[in-house]
DNA sequence: ACAAGAATAT
DNA sequence: AATATTCTTG
């Protein structure tokens, strides 16, 4: 104990509570002698009020949420995406160097994303939030993109330019070029659409009419080779001669799913004492990841979707969501 | 050199 | 299981 047994009579008595003003030392008195603070040099400070010490106190606490906004993930604020701000996501690794080549030129865009500032306002804007209380994530050239998740949304989005493209001539780069999200790789969209393709084969030969009434399967037009289906959100559906070519480049830019990425903990998920994004069974959207290591969730909760009929979540991506939860 | 796709890693 | 990364090949 500090202290010693000296005065346990007194510690006995702030058990009780904070002492009241009349037993503090007021504020208007020196704890220096002014001939000690004389002798040091040191000049006696204005004396405060009250109110003054109120005010320092609520600083010392913002500075201590490291933020001036201490709700900034609540819905109403729309300053949380504020625009061009320097991409900060990035990763404790250091050893993690060599950056993407800087080659200059328009296909090229994203690839510059990765290592300069991303145009991405909605997802370098969560990143941002998502990593405040990194230290030493953001030096240059280490930046380590965060793990993404396909949303139902962003997923959608997939398979309708898949679907569009035929899956035959579906390869990664038409389709995140067509797909339009910023921020969103080529090697992202390689993986998923090797996913996709692990999943069709899986399914292939069974007929529409299973026990697999799934939204995902009924979105899915088993496309027979060069086949193209509309793109929803194209504004102008292809012609018979631009569909010689990759089809329009995209108009409006989505942001991962078309809507505003939210951080995990406006989404009711929270990050779990080992570092895993996690979410509540009722968003169910995503489970926690078994490897341990951190990841950023950009998950959407089920109002928060995209208003498509027919089409929200889908069993490739949720198995495990009952079809009555979709 | 680049990109697709498969294989493997986390 | 989901996504990323690496390897192989065209």
């Amino acid at each position: 104990m500090i202290g010693g047994g000296d005065n346990d009579g007194r510690m006995l008595e702030w058990e009780n509570g904070l002492p009241d003003e009349s037993e503090l030392t007021p504020l208007s008195q020196n704890l220096v002698p002014t001939e000690l603070a004389l002798a040091f040099s040191i000049t006696a400070e204005p004396c405060r009020s009250m109110g003054d010490v109120i005010r320092a106190s609520e600083m010392k606490v913002l500075s201590l949420c490291g933020r001036q906004d201490p709700f900034p993930c609540s819905s109403s604020n729309l300053e949380l995406f504020p625009s061009r701000t320097p991409l900060v996501y990035g990763e404790e690794d250091e050893h993690e160097l060599t950056p993407r080549t800087p080659a200059m030129d328009d296909t090229e865009s994203r690839k510059i994303q990765k290592i300069d500032y991303d145009e991405d306002v909605e997802v370098d804007s969560s990143m941002r939030m998502l990593n405040s209380g990194n230290a030493d994530n953001q030096s240059a050239g280490t930046f380590k993109r965060p793990r993404l998740v396909w949303t139902p949304p962003l997923h959608k989005r997939f398979v309708e330019v898949v679907t569009h493209l035929g899956v035959r001539n579906a390869v990664p780069k038409t389709i995140m070029q067509l797909m339009n999200v910023e921020g969103l790789t080529r090697e992202n969209v390689a993986s998923h659409l090797q996913k996709y393709r692990l999943y069709l084969k899986r399914n292939e030969g069974e007929g529409p009419s299973t026990s697999d009434n799934s939204l995902f399967s009924q979105s899915i037009r088993r496309s027979t080779g060069s086949e193209r289906v509309p793109l929803s959100t194209t504004p102008a559906p292809p012609t018979p001669t631009q569909l010689e070519r990759p089809p329009t480049p995209p108009p409006p830019q989505m942001s991962y799913g078309g809507l505003p990425l939210l951080p995990i903990s406006v989404l009711g998920m929270g990050l779990a004492p080992n570092g895993q994004a996690g979410v509540k069974a009722g968003n169910s959207a995503g489970v926690g990841y078994p490897g341990g290591y951190k990841f950023h969730h950009y998950n959407l909760s089920k109002d928060q979707q995209i208003d498509v009929p027919g089409i929200t979540f889908d069993s490739m991506l949720y198995p495990h969501v009952s079809n009555t939860d979709r």
